[in-house]
DNA sequence: GATGAATGAGGTTTCATTCAT
DNA sequence: GATGAATGAAACCTCATTCAT
């Protein structure tokens, strides 16, 4: 890895879990010379542009999330154990306040809109991917014998996804557990009578 | 209703929305001018700062959804039929970009964090009071015999909240309006198995 | 005249000089705060930008030189007057740096290119304006049967004008008077063999 | 030519169009790099600084000019024909735009100010060089018996000088051909009854 | 001798806010 | 109560320059 790869892995490091707190246009350059402890001109010399960097922050906190739920489903040897690995992960995702500060898709969904396309663009990437590795995972499950060969894998992820990113969104927002767990609790459920034998 | 009251009540109406779609940080006093053709004199008479207006056109947003949804629901006789209502409230809100933006809470709720205390409590207000006129909407229908009385209120209607602010991110987010639909259909199932008699 | 108006005029006459001897790009907003005493904010509230300053600079430039050949060619009763006095007064230019540091065409028209198309315009402008007033000053002789009627005046005029900027170019460039001197003591002559009866 | 040698010529060769056009204050280290395709530290080793590549860029303008004047010139056998050369050089280069975008002296003797002495200097050794130029050809031709003897040999130079630098000046400037025409026109019919027999 | 990465000062522009009128 | 003009801090970005490699 080249010096300014290392610089600028170093800055999205830094600034990543700053643009997800505060978003794109609530992070200053200021904010991101005070993480990285570098001068504006080395955020330049690496980067095009402020949004740039948030971009690949953004894809950067949705790596670190997917790669976390990666480690917490690698312990398990069945696809069954791999879905409840991915409840237990989120559950537990509301009391990691120091490490994501909520979903990085619900905390830039808003903010990437048409005058952000790049962003726009890599939260639409994610969550198609999102879906696709879940629809993988009911595949996979099926294949192996472990899920309802009727299961309808798209229409399970997906509300999968509703109803985590929406319950996080009201569990962070209010600061009241509740609507995450009862949403977590609906997914289990979804689980149990749609897609295990 | 006095002068100021007036000017107050026409800067809420007309930054309203501008808040909604840029957010706080992304909305700056030239926008609000811009938007009312008021002078910034006239924005600094009429509140204290830019985060009061932002407070109050929160305020204004929710109240458009609320007293929106009040006026489907107000052509029901029964209460279910105001739950029906509700949903497809929400479901013609997705077409309606012009007017909402998607929903004031899930654009709001990300930057409403300890840096604005007060637009934090007034998100946390919204999401009590939908969360309680759910709930009271439950009881009335238990009360007039057309909902199962073991029904638990606070469990579905915070289901039917996780499920559409859920839906609604995903959907505008991704322009996909399957997420929202998906949910959608799911809470009328929710309704017609936990709800209705 | 509105305060705006004031102000604008006050930072135009102000900078016009600055902009005159060091051009647009070798001009900084520091140069301008510090010649005005005015804010950074007060020059953007009355202009678009830097090169908005820059061409009405210009033109207010453009103009002194011309409202002072009026003066010099006012106190003359002849047409004929009227030109000595023109050539008297660039001949003396030379030597009043303080307040025009070289023709405002001339230190204008390299910088003038299509990357400030509106500087460029105006440049354009002022030569042609310059042409026809030269022109016009040419008919009005022959109408006062003062000068030759067969005096070719675009030629004559697009001459001294060659001849003026030539040599205020290379004697303000060089600090040697000579070039200037001969150059005006060329239009005397033409003036003398071509115009004059 | 040393290695460093060669890198210096290269690097002026290819600045050398770029400061012509832009000027000095317009000219970023940034252009000097895209013109050369070499890093910033290449160019500090090769320079002092940004001036002093501005200074030998101006130079290598200069003698570029000059050398191509000459060999316009040598195809003369007659000193007339080489006067005559010199006019016909310089009627076309107003439509060479791609190879000098004007005469360097004019489009540099307005930077050349107390601020940049070293390109002060430059310019004015230049024009004293092209002055003297012009002069050594006089008294050749006077020598020759091609001139007259009682010929003023500066002033008709001098003469020569400003008519065209002039009529670059505003025929660049404005886009209309006629200033350097008449000019040209001007010089021949100058050369035609001061300087040939 | 050349590079790539970094600096820090300074560039232009926009910001929220104030206040005399 | 509203305006228009001004402020000064801070925004984003570019600059010429340096220096370890």
């Amino acid at each position: 890895m080249s010096k300014a790869e290392q610089t600028r892995a170093f800055i999205i490091a830094r600034t990543a879990p700053i643009f997800n707190r505060k978003g794109i246009a609530g992070t200053s350059l200021n904010d991101l010379t005070a993480a990285t402890g570098l001068s504006k001109g080395a955020i330049y010399g690496n980067f095009e542009n402020k949004d740039e960097v948030a971009v690949a922050a953004f894809e950067y906190n949705i790596q670190q999330v997917l790669a976390e739920i990666r480690i917490w489903q690698s312990r398990e040897a069945t696809f069954r154990g791999k879905f409840e690995a991915l409840i237990r992960f989120y559950r537990q995702m509301l009391h990691q306040d120091h490490l994501f500060y909520g979903c990085p898709i619900a905390n830039t969904i808003t903010e990437a809109d048409d005058t952000h396309s790049l962003l726009n663009a890599a939260v639409k990437k994610s969550v198609i991917f999102w879906q696709q590795s879940g629809e993988r995972l009911v595949q996979k499950g099926k294949d192996a014998g472990e899920f309802r060969i009727d299961a309808n894998a798209e229409h399970i992820v997906s509300m999968l996804f509703v109803l985590i990113e929406g319950g996080l969104l009201l569990s962070k927002g209010t600061g009241n557990g509740d609507y995450l767990e009862n949403a977590l609790k609906s997914c289990e459920n979804l689980l149990a009578t749609q897609l295990y034998l």
